[in-house]
DNA sequence: TAGATTGTTAATCGATTAACAATC
DNA sequence: TAGATTGTTAATCGATTAACAATC
């Protein structure tokens, strides 16, 4: 159905075109043209219009797009009509701010299982989901089989989850560990989410915007 | 110093040169070649030495680089010798997560301070820092002078304090809102870290990679 | 010295932007 | 029809890779 290989930097702007499609739609916009687009994302009507052009033509020469269609479009392509079962590896800080933060449904997944090691947080309910014991997760996976697993344990510890996972049919992982799944495996489709990294980027940009201005 | 103008792409490799460099430090390395580190990283040797090549001349012909000594030049470009006082804004979930979860002194940041406007949690302490309630934020940057604002609030509420940062000095934000600064502000530092839109590239990854076997 | 590996220039590849014919 | 705006091809720009002379 889709073109052959779509780029990464165009899949990374899916979703946000897809919020401002969902923006523009509340607020009672029906039709947009790639140039008003683009002006209110900070892109370029080119740019707008090679990225749908990858997927079909969801336009009408002298008319631009229809809103709500090109949203439904975009959130066909993204897989959001689709719910993939999906479970939580680590109810740490962060595995509970993830699992009670993040919207699933809308993104395409629903949060079936929460596992992890530690006697302290099992038996926790986060939204309706009580945490497992992380030696009950393969006897899980064979009844649920959920497609997708969330990594938030530390890193030492992602390795041997990661092989068990795999081998129970896991094939999409959103890590947000420091193990780096993508040179260990490379037909498993991965998300990183290096926070840690991401904070050190503003640290440089911050200390460098200075030098920046003096070298200007 | 540096040279004129860095390019993204190469920013975002920074944290993660950093990070391996750390391991092979731990690990015994004393030296290493761009073919080794490179194999170890999953890039080219092309492209680490004309990444480090952008900051200056770290290596030696015909021995490689010094792991010790590379890695310190990486953490100076990355301001990660310089501690930046920062405040959180929001400690619902994720920003009571991220205030516990991250270790900011190595990225280059000291939490100072966490605001909140609701009263269930103000008053709450997140590792030694208690939450106070954002009437008292202004004061508090006259006092502190915090140059870096952590965005834990919800989109509507983002744009009221953005504003109110920048006019108390704030020059840049780690947002995990969807509220567009980079727009608004083309002058401020930003990182915007978008879970949601992570999530959706993951769902269509995995709902593609089908597809794409299929056409193979 | 000979071997190794950098720093750097040149070649390639890919992504973005510009232009314009097609067409609603 | 005339005006607007797409879909798409061509031009440009930037990032990655390859090659190699410099040099440790």
């Amino acid at each position: 159905m889709s073109k052959n290989t779509i780029s990464n930097s165009v899949i990374r702007r899916l979703p946000r075109y897809y919020r401002f499609l969902g923006e523009l739609e509340t607020n009672g916009y029906v039709r947009i043209s790639s140039r008003e687009l683009a002006e209110k994302m900070g892109l370029t009507a080119s740019q707008i219009r090679q990225d749908f052009n990858c997927f079909g033509e969801f336009g009408q020469q002298g008319y631009g797009y229809n809103v709500a269609a090109l949203k439904m479009e975009i959130g066909k392509i993204l897989g959001l009509d689709q719910i993939t079962p999906m479970i939580l590896i680590g109810a740490g800080n962060l595995g509970k701010a993830i699992a009670s933060h993040i919207d699933f449904k809308s993104k395409g997944f629903e949060l079936v299982g929460i596992f992890d090691r530690n006697p302290a947080v099992i038996g926790d309910k986060i939204g309706d989901i009580t945490v497992s014991d992380i030696s009950e997760m393969d006897s899980f996976c064979e009844e649920t089989k959920p497609q997708c697993a969330i990594l938030c344990i530390p890193k030492e510890a992602a390795s041997k989850e990661v092989d068990r996972l795999i081998s129970k049919g896991v094939r999409a992982f959103w890590n947000f560990t420091h193990y780096d799944l993508r040179i260990e495996h490379s037909d498993i489709s991965v998300e990183n989410v290096h926070l840690g990294d991401s904070l050190a980027t503003l640290s440089y940009r911050l200390n460098s915007d200075n030098e920046t201005c003096g070298n200007i």
